[in-house]
RNA sequence: GCCGCGUUCGUCUAGGGGUCUAGGACGCCGCCCUUUCACGGCGGUAGCACGGGUUCGAAUCCCGUACGCGGUACCA
C-alpha cells in the first residue's frame, strides 16, 4: 500500500520533547502507517532566543526510543541496539533509497546540527535553513496588498494596548481597526518609509487580514469550525530578525513538502485561520486539518512542566527513557490517551495501532494523564519480556549506575559485581521478581538483598515474627540446610526441611517461614522465600542466617 | 473581557434516536488462590453536567445555561 499522503510532525526545539509531543507525533505516525503515507520530521527552529542546544538531539533520539522513525528529516545520529531493531513497520528499507543528504547540514553550519545528513527530497528540514523562502513568500504577500511593513518598536506596541484596553478588550489586537494607528507602510507616506529604511529601522511584515470576513473550514477531528477574522490579528509573519514565524513557515513549509494532513494539537486550533488565509493569499491548497485535543494534568489544564512535577508525572520523554519505562507501555498508553480501536481491546502493538487508526476516532475533548494507568501497562508488557532478556537490561543498568545505594559499578564489591555480571543469576531474580515490580530499575531495588546481605532488618517484620524462641529454630534450620550438597540446595528440599521441622515441634508453617524471611532478605515480604534461597546459595543463606542470629538474638 | 473548542463511572473510553435497567479498561473495595508481598481468577462500587425543545421514543439531534480547556506575543 503506498499514497501520496504526507503528515508532519514538527516540534520546537525549545526544550526537551514533551509526553503531548510524543503522543502528537505518534499519531502522525499512525496516520501515515495507516494510509502507507509519508512521516515527515520537520524542526521549526524559528526562534533564536529560545533555541536549546541539546532539543533537537533529544527529539531524535525520543522518537527513536519510542519506534517512531521519520520516512524523511534530519537523520538519527546514534540509535542504540534496543531503537535499531524497534521499527517494526519495515518502513526502514524503504528510506535508505531516499536519502538524500543536504549540503548546508554537511557543512554543520548551526551548532544542534553536527554534520548530520537528512533524509528526504524535501529538505533543508530545519526552518532555520529555509529563510529565503519565508522572506520571498513574504515579499509575494506585500506585492499582493495581504502584508505590509510595520515599524512600531515593542513599546509602541505595548503602549497602543494599554491605552486601548478596556473591561470589554482586555488585549487589543493589532488589526484593521487600530493598524491605521500606528506606523506602518499602509500610513507612512513613500518619503518616511524611505527615511526608515535609510536609518535601517527595523521591521516586521504582518499579515493584512480583512474584516467583517468568516472563515471556515472542516477539522477532521472536530468538524466544521469558524471564526471571524474581525477576531483576527495582522500576525506578524517575519520578525525583525529576519526569522519568519511560525504561522508564516509552517504554511510555507506545509506546503512546499506537500503536506496533506496538518495534525496537530489543539492549542493551535485559534491560529487555524490564520494559516486558511495565508493559504488563500498565496493561492495554495490547504492540507486538511485535525486539532487533537490536549492532555490535560490531573489537576487540571494543560499538563504542564510545573503541573506535571507537582503530581509526579515524568513529562519529557527523556526521563521515560532514563527511567526504563517500557516503550511499548508508553506508546500504548498514549495512543489510547485520545483515541481508541473502537472495540474493547487495550492491548496493541504499533502495528496494530497503525492499522486501526483512523482521526474520526480520535476524540474532541481533553484526556487527563492517568500515571496509574500508565504502570499498569508498564507492568503488562515488563511482564511480558523474557527473563533473559530483561536480565541482559539489567547487567546493562548496573554497569551504567551501578546498584542502588552505590553510584556506579566500581563502588561495587567484587562479590557484587560477580553477581551483576552473572545472566543466569540475574535472570533467575528477575524470574523471582518480575510480578512485583513496576519498572525495570525497581528489580534492582525490590531485589537489593540478591546482591547484599541485608544491613538492617526491617523493623515491623521482626517486631511480628522474631520471637524468643525463634534463634534456637533458625539454628536447627541452619544445621539442616549447611549440610546439604550444592545439588541438593533446592527450593523443594529446603521447603521440606521446614516442614519437617514445624512439624516435630508442633507449630504453624510461618512461625519458621516470617523470622526466616527477615533473617534472609531483611523484609517481611517478597519472592519464594525457598526460591529465593536457592538462588541465594548455601553458603550465602547460611552466613545471613548466622548473621541474622547474632544481631537480633 | 473577547474568540474558539469541549462536557458518558474518580480516570481513559465504547456508544453516532429504540438492541442502554449505558459496555470495557485502570483505580478502588471484597472474595478466592497463597508461607508473606505480589501475579492471577471471581465479584462489587461508580457515569450520560443542567434546563428547554424536536420526536411515538434522546446519552445519542437542536437551542440555552453552567462548568472546563485553549487562544488572545516580533513563542512555538
Amino acid at each position: 500500500m503506498n499514497s501520496d499522503i504526507r503528515v508532519r510532525f514538527a516540534p520546537s526545539p525549545t526544550g526537551l520533547l514533551h509526553i503531548g509531543g510524543l503522543r502528537t507525533a505518534l499519531y502522525n505516525y499512525l496516520f501515515a502507517r495507516h494510509h502507507g503515507g509519508t512521516f515527515v520530521l520537520r524542526i521549526e527552529d524559528t526562534d533564536r532566543a529560545r533555541y536549546v542546544e541539546e532539543a533537537e538531539q533529544d527529539i531524535l533520539e525520543s522518537l527513536a526510543w519510542a519506534g517512531l522513525h521519520p520516512d524523511e528529516g534530519p537523520a538519527v545520529i546514534s540509535t542504540d541496539e534496543k531503537t535499531s531493531d524497534a521499527d517494526a513497520t519495515g518502513g526502514e528499507a524503504k528510506n535508505v533509497s531516499r536519502i538524500d543528504y543536504d549540503a548546508d547540514a554537511a557543512k554543520g553550519q548551526r551548532p544542534g546540527d553536527t554534520g548530520l545528513g537528512y533524509k528526504g527530497t524535501f529538505g533543508p528540514y530545519h526552518q532555520s535553513k529555509r529563510r529565503e523562502r519565508y522572506a520571498a513568500f513574504a515579499q509575494q504577500l506585500i506585492d499582493a496588498g495581504h502584508a505590509y511593513y510595520a515599524y512600531d518598536s515593542v513599546e509602541e506596541i505595548e503602549k497602543m494596548r494599554e491605552q486601548l484596553r478596556t473591561p470589554e478588550n482586555q488585549n487589543p489586537k493589532y488589526d484593521p481597526q487600530t493598524r491605521m494607528q500606528m506606523r506602518n507602510s499602509l500610513t507612512l507616506s513613500e518619503q518616511e518609509i524611505q527615511e526608515l529604511l535609510e536609518e535601517g529601522a527595523e521591521y516586521v511584515v504582518r499579515l493584512k487580514v480583512p474584516g467583517g470576513e468568516t472563515v471556515q473550514f472542516d477539522d477532521m477531528v472536530r468538524g466544521s469550525v469558524s471564526f471571524d477574522t474581525d477576531g483576527l490579528d495582522d500576525q506578524v509573519l517575519l520578525k525583525a530578525d529576519g526569522m519568519p514565524t511560525y504561522h508564516l513557515a509552517t504554511v510555507v513549509d506545509d506546503h512546499e513538502m506537500k503536506i496533506t494532513h496538518v495534525i496537530r494539537g489543539e492549542e493551535w486550533l485559534s491560529s487555524a485561520p490564520k494559516h486558511i488565509l495565508l493559504y488563500r493569499y498565496l493561492g495554495w491548497e490547504p492540507p486538511a486539518m485535525a486539532h487533537l485535543p490536549l492532555i490535560m494534568s490531573p489537576g487540571g489544564g494543560k499538563l504542564s512542566k510545573r503541573k506535571a512535577e507537582e503530581e509526579g508525572i515524568p513529562v519529557n520523554v527523556r526521563d521515560y527513557r532514563i527511567g526504563h519505562y517500557e516503550r511499548d507501555a508508553v506508546v500504548n498508553f498514549l495512543a489510547l490517551l485520545g483515541w481508541s480501536p473502537g472495540d474493547d481491546r487495550e492491548l496493541l502493538a504499533l502495528e496494530e495501532m497503525a492499522e486501526e487508526f483512523t482521526l474520526e476516532r480520535v476524540g474532541k475533548s481533553g484526556a487527563i494523564f492517568d500515571f496509574k494507568k500508565l504502570m499498569w501497562f508498564n507492568e503488562h508488557y515488563l511482564r511480558e519480556r523474557s527473563d533473559d532478556e530483561l536480565a541482559e537490561e539489567l547487567m546493562a543498568l548496573i554497569s551504567e549506575r551501578g546498584l542502588p545505594g552505590y553510584d556506579s559499578l566500581e563502588s561495587l564489591s567484587e562479590a557484587q559485581k560477580a553477581l551483576a555480571g552473572d545472566r543466569k543469576y540475574l535472570s533467575g531474580m528477575v524470574r523471582l521478581l518480575k510480578e512485583r515490580v513496576s519498572r525495570l530499575p525497581e528489580f534492582l531495588e525490590s531485589g537489593a538483598f540478591f546482591f547484599e546481605a541485608p544491613k538492617e532488618y526491617n523493623e515491623k517484620a521482626v517486631k511480628k515474627g522474631w520471637k524468643d524462641d525463634t534463634p534456637v529454630r533458625i539454628t536447627a534450620y541452619r544445621d539442616r540446610i549447611s549440610g546439604l550438597n550444592d545439588g541438593d540446595f533446592r527450593a523443594y528440599g529446603l521447603k521440606q526441611i521446614l516442614t519437617e521441622i514445624i512439624e516435630a515441634e508442633g507449630i504453624g508453617f510461618g512461625k519458621l517461614m516470617m523470622p526466616l524471611r527477615v533473617a534472609v532478605t531483611g523484609t517481611g515480604s517478597g519472592p519464594d522465600l525457598f526460591e529465593t534461597m536457592e538462588l541465594l546459595g548455601r553458603d550465602e543463606v547460611v552466613h545471613r542466617l548466622d548473621a541474622a542470629i547474632a544481631k537480633l538474638g
